[in-house]
DNA sequence: GTCTATAAGAGGATAGAC
DNA sequence: GTCTATCCTCTTATAGAC
């Protein structure tokens, strides 16, 4: 293990400022359970702020190439059953990675003061890595009719976003694990609704 | 005014809390706009935390008060009917006051560390006090065969705080503010659901 | 009721030795 | 890479005058 430190100081990191937010998250802390003395992990670090955004960073990085690598493998299907496929596997990672959506949920709804605006430039850039792979998948089915052509992508992704957020709220605050009937039910009242609008 | 400054202090708090959150919220600050030294402030009330608390049990005891006066005034209708009524005039009152449901959801899904205990507990009393109204009317729907026995109150009203929940993030993160039509649609569909189980 | 002045402590960050 | 020691700033809260 060349970084053991450097592992053990970002994962207790993520636990504290998932749990505690930013504010109440404080270097002397995460070094006690590290067991390192604040001045090491400026050796990694040069900041709190930096160590936040390692951490942000990553965990966006990983959830982009994961929807990457579901659409790819389901490259071959006809563009309304990617878009289902890539709901329900998608929810499934979620589901087994609840803890990373929850750490983007509460510092997207509510950033601390201090690094809000740079949380926002952030969030817009990956939305926008998000957006474009969703909105091939939403062209492809306007353009063979399978959606509704008046109404534009954006709000077909805008929609879709609330739907996935309503489910991510499900599985976060009332701890509620729909099984796949469930997700198949959940997955036709939605579509349903979108094509008709 | 006997208590002008108080009300300004509340105010001004009431818009930090919810803006800036619990920690990143700081007396010096709320003092510049109220326009007295930090001293005064601490004249009428003795901590951050009790300043606080003064702000967050009159919210929610507005707000039972509403739910209360609601479910007055349609008395005298069917169970169902009341509860479709209940649903619909508690929507467009917090359409009215979103900022205070805003405040309210913020604390309740992450609360900072400092004053998490006794948020816990008082949320606990408040749901209760919101819990016991509207198990009146599902437990004489149950009576009157309008909702399945074989679910019990509480599944309902975990059930309808959901549905609740949804309307409200879609009010607040979407800035959707949904027309009369839609309302009776989005309340027939959840009915229909809540009926079915 | 509101002020001046200040105590008391927490927390981010750095200098420099090893 | 990790340590000891320390600086500096920010923040809650209080004492006591007016």
């Amino acid at each position: 293990m060349i970084n053991e430190t450097n592992d053990k100081i970002r994962y207790t990191s993520f636990k504290f400022f998932l749990e505690k937010g930013y504010e109440s998250t404080n270097i002397r802390d995460i070094c006690k359970v590290v067991d390192i003395k604040p001045s090491s992990l400026y050796f990694y670090y040069k900041s709190k702020q930096e160590l936040f955004f390692s951490i942000y960073e990553e965990i966006w990085n990983k959830k982009i190439t994961v929807i990457k690598k579901i659409n790819e493998l389901n490259s071959n299907k006809s563009p309304d059953t990617r878009f289902e496929l890539m709901y329900k596997q998608l929810i499934e990672c979620h589901a087994k990675n609840i803890l990373n959506e929850k750490f983007l949920l509460r510092y997207h709804m509510f950033p601390a003061e201090e690094i809000a605006m740079i949380l926002k430039d952030r969030y817009k850039f990956w939305t926008y890595e998000e957006y474009k792979i969703f909105a091939d998948i939403i062209n492809e089915c306007i353009e063979k009719g399978l959606l509704n052509s008046q109404r534009n992508t954006d709000d077909y992704f805008q929609h879709f976003k609330r739907f996935m957020l309503y489910q991510l709220t499900d599985m976060l605050i009332y701890n509620i694990k729909k099984d796949s009937k469930d997700q198949d039910e959940a997955w036709v009242n939605f579509w349903n609704y979108f094509i008709s609008g």
